[in-house]
DNA sequence: GCAGACTTGGAAACCGCTTTCCTGGGAGGT
DNA sequence: ACCTCCCAGGAAAGCGGTTTCCAAGTCTGC
């Protein structure tokens, strides 16, 4: 590979002038020499080797962002979001996958530690287990204790600067709309009772049903994925209507439905959570709660980045989107 | 931050001794200062600067991908396959999306070339202007001269290892399994006609055409996204078959029809190509080209993994799923 | 009991770049 | 014309590791 100094020799400067040339500097190099050092840079092809830099800087320019699984939209959006803003802020960025084995959540902060990376974002949805949570948290202030930045997208769990959706706000508007169209029976397909963001939404949702005067729902628990919205439909009641914790489940439930012949929403009505915009033009369309996800990742990216010593915990609030999945009884 | 040398003067050994412990290392340490070292390290926090071992060894373990847009299921499913084939290998992964644009595509790789990495995976299809690829080409053989290895999934037009799927194949089948099916007159919403991708599907499609002795269908180019396909729907004449370049495109064709009323496959019969999982549940189901999309992405890594120095192309073959979206004729 | 072969630990060179510090020369002030 | 100040350029000291090369010790075999 062509080094700095191989550029230094052919334009017969200094490794020191070469440098401030082409690697940004405050001080000014003059038109001669720098002409010479671009043209011996060119012909040479020299590309600046980042890992010196950033050992020499002392900072790197890249990011982290470790997010379960790439192929869910939802966390494609998130994603998508962060590494736009990064883009913008001229930062790279790594990005692992974690597919909820929280091990390997840990174990990528330590690495995303060991590259000194400038800022880590943890995306998506953490268990309970203070066991595993400590662990993260363990991870995580060894990362911040050596300067580096962390945010994260979900619950306020980790002690870091947090963008987290209204969960339990936007269960509850949910509900009270539906109750509004008349339902009465409810079933929620619930997720993993030890995933938080699952447990806020059912509780939000079951809350509001309360204070409405309505019946405790059936509440079914399963996977979070929509094979899990898929089984647990199969298993709910005379509801009239169901609430699935996240969009992929209720689509799962819109599948066991319909292969049961069981039409929605005449016969029963459906809603999810996320609002996923690749599942805009399913059918019957989806009544669920938006959440700006591209802008939660950007600014996840932002809070990461900043400077705020105390830690930011940003509610996001959902909207409550009526579609045609759900019917208005009487 | 913890540096190897704190650790090693806690432990009251030397760097080297420290780092062979630590870093991995084919020299043997005495089982007293190893354990001293560990005890050391474990106290600090140490995490190795991987900057420096990168410098250092002069080899990285971090390998980039280069993708158009994570949001877009058939590229997230390839970069998924890419990067489970790379944890297993131990190889972090950094991503980059470059929304279309060559340029960035081009200054990605340049960067990825500046971090040393690895291997790089470009990952899509590239447009078949010869100035920009032969830009790409350029930055390519750059990298590749500093020992870089690289691989791409799509078009064999970059001089590298490369994951081909059988585009035109894969077209022609479906022609032939539609043709089968009695369909005589054919639309195709065709993509922009200079991505290599969308032209070689529609390549495909209006030859197997022609071979079976049936009209030209009529080809209308657009956006290779959801609003193409919906778009270019609209502009369809009486064909009873329309064939979209993409399962994405295919999506926007059904909603265009559906809010106008027309039937499917009752009216018109539509296919798409990819056979992306999260439109599985889509109504009406989709026929489509199935391509084993994580599959490739791991391919592609070991490619560009391997040593192999003559430049391989594999041919991946698509397989035809016949689904409700399109409808017997007769 | 001793030469020679292996081991184990440490000193120091090196990876490629940044940045501080120093030097010499030209500009500006009086 | 002299002195100061400023600025461009270069030498060299890191950044945090790895690895080569030595030296000293430990084992073996006879």
């Amino acid at each position: 590979m062509v080094t700095l100094e191989d550029v230094a020799k052919q334009a017969g400067v200094s490794l020191a002038t070469a440098s401030r040339v082409l690697n940004g500097s405050t001080r000014q190099v003059g038109a001669a020499l720098r002409a010479r050092v671009e043209q011996a840079a060119d012909e040479l092809g020299y590309r600046a080797n980042i890992a010196a830099q950033t050992l020499a800087r002392g900072a790197s320019n890249v990011i982290g962002i470790v997010v379960h699984d790439l192929t869910d939209p939802y966390f494609a959006a998130l994603a998508d979001g962060a590494m736009r803003a990064a883009a913008t802020e001229g930062l790279l960025v790594m990005v692992g996958t974690t597919h909820r084995d929280p091990e390997q959540e840990i174990a990528y902060v330590a690495t995303l530690n060991a590259q000194r990376v400038r800022a880590v974002l943890l995306v998506g949805s953490r268990v309970a287990d203070p066991a595993v949570t400590g662990r993260l948290r363990d991870e995580l202030a060894r990362y911040q204790a050596g300067g580096g930045r962390a945010a994260c997208v979900g619950q306020d769990l980790l002690g870091v600067d947090t963008v987290a959706p209204a969960n339990r706000q936007g269960a509850a508007e949910l509900a009270r709309a539906l109750a509004d169209l008349g339902h009465t029976r409810f079933a929620v397909l619930a997720g993993p009772p030890h995933l938080v963001t699952a447990a806020d939404r059912c509780a939000g949702f079951v809350e509001a049903l309360e204070e409405l005067g309505l019946p405790a729902p059936q509440v079914i628990h399963g996977p979070f994925d929509r094979d899990g919205g898929y089984a647990a439909a199969t298993q709910a009641g005379d509801a009239t209507c169901v609430f699935a914790v996240n969009d992929v489940m209720a689509v799962g439930a819109l599948a066991a439905y319909r292969e049961r012949g069981v039409r929605v929403p005449d016969d029963v009505s459906v809603a999810g959570f996320d609002d996923i915009v690749t599942l805009r033009d399913h059918v019957p369309a989806l009544t669920t709660v938006r959440l700006p996800l591209k802008d939660m990742g950007a600014r996840a990216l932002e809070l990461a980045l900043g400077e705020g010593d105390p830690v930011v915990v940003e509610q996001v609030a959902g909207e409550v989107v009526l579609r045609e999945s759900v019917r208005r009884m009487t």
